[in-house]
DNA sequence: CGTTCAGTTGACTAAGGTCAATTCCCGTGG
DNA sequence: CCACGGGAATTGACCTTAGTCAACTGAACG
């Protein structure tokens, strides 16, 4: 089973695991497959799971006046779920989809707790990464403040190519904080100059 | 000493905490006076400490071509710092600063990482402190990717009053990412409506 | 092929930025 | 106690950027 070996090396990027410290995890996840534009977790639905892109990706979006707007994305190694949702009980404010065929594997809400509570691994692992998650939100904070939509983009561009190339441009421009019409002028002026 | 009554009263919602637990945590917590406008930690500087406000205010800022930028706030019961250069080690991109005269309870780094290894309490308290953060941050990202400058304001005025009456117009413009002129404007026309 | 939907382009509008002039507020010193 | 000075806030005139709406292009799929 190659694939537990892959999420093990994955997770030791954040936090050395025991073998039995890891297959208390991994023996709780369950796979879970979504067809493109399949919607994984709808807007006003509680949230009661996380779950980890093993392949393909998700985007987070709101809807705002009939439009989605998206203000997030998540690819392979990456947890999703509406954390806001999971830890206050309350309906998730936006809805989550496949951008492409998508593979997950899944933790309950109860298991994740109950790996934090017996252990202390666990529990610094959810540390760490909540930890890494705010740092994320905290430069985005500054460059949708600070930045210009230009800059944005090129940031974009340099900091998370893959992001550029694997999201279609409508749901890249409300991830930036603009309409797909400007992202289109701006990507014109940009190769233009180049 | 009935400052050290509200401190562990205040920790108390968050989680639980034996006296040991807590006189842990305490014993290590250095108090230190800022006077208004003193600058806390200095922008470049690499953050050694987090630091609880017990009475004042702090304002986080970045120098961008000569001008503060505030991008948060903090007060009575908050922490502060900059978690990214405390974590990572590099210098710290923003300067924080005292909006009034401010006391703080410090605690070091090393003593942080301490407690976190040492209590699982305060690792989970670091947890959940780190999950809170996130959201907060989150619900600042859909507003700037989403709302009207004047939705913002609006906001801001129902949700944290008590930060539009003691922060400057100018440290609160730049928080809500518009220029002073343009609050004024904003403030000029709301009240006009009432 | 033809339908559909993403992306592009153009003309116009609106929101916010810029710059400069003024007014307000508040602390300080005569 | 009052007058003054200086920074904060306000206001006005103008400019820049992104939004809006509509038309058009082009690639993808049945």
């Amino acid at each position: 089973m190659p694939e537990t070996l892959d999420l093990q090396r994955h997770l030791s990027k954040w936090i050395q695991l025991s073998d039995n410290e890891f297959s208390a995890f991994q023996s709780k996840l369950k796979e879970k497959h979504l067809k493109k534009d399949e919607i994984y977790l709808a807007e006003g639905d509680v949230c009661k799971k996380i779950a980890l892109v093993t392949s393909g990706g998700l985007r987070m979006f709101y809807n705002i006046k009939g439009e989605e707007r998206c203000k997030d994305f998540q690819f392979e190694g990456q947890f999703s779920g509406s954390i806001y949702s999971l830890l206050t009980g309350k309906p998730s404010k936006f809805s989550i989809a496949a951008l492409e065929n998508t593979t997950l594997l899944e933790l309950r809400k109860q298991e994740l707790f109950n790996l934090y509570d017996n252990y202390k691994s666990w529990e610094r692992f959810g540390r760490l990464y909540a930890q890494q998650m705010f740092i994320y939100k905290e430069q985005r904070e500054t460059s949708l403040l600070f930045d210009s939509s230009v800059t944005r983009y090129e940031n974009l561009l340099r900091e998370q190519p893959q992001l550029a190339h694997r999201v279609p441009l409508k749901y890249l421009a409300s991830y930036l904080g603009i309409k797909p019409e400007s992202l289109s002028r701006i990507r014109k002026k940009i190769t233009g100059r180049k």
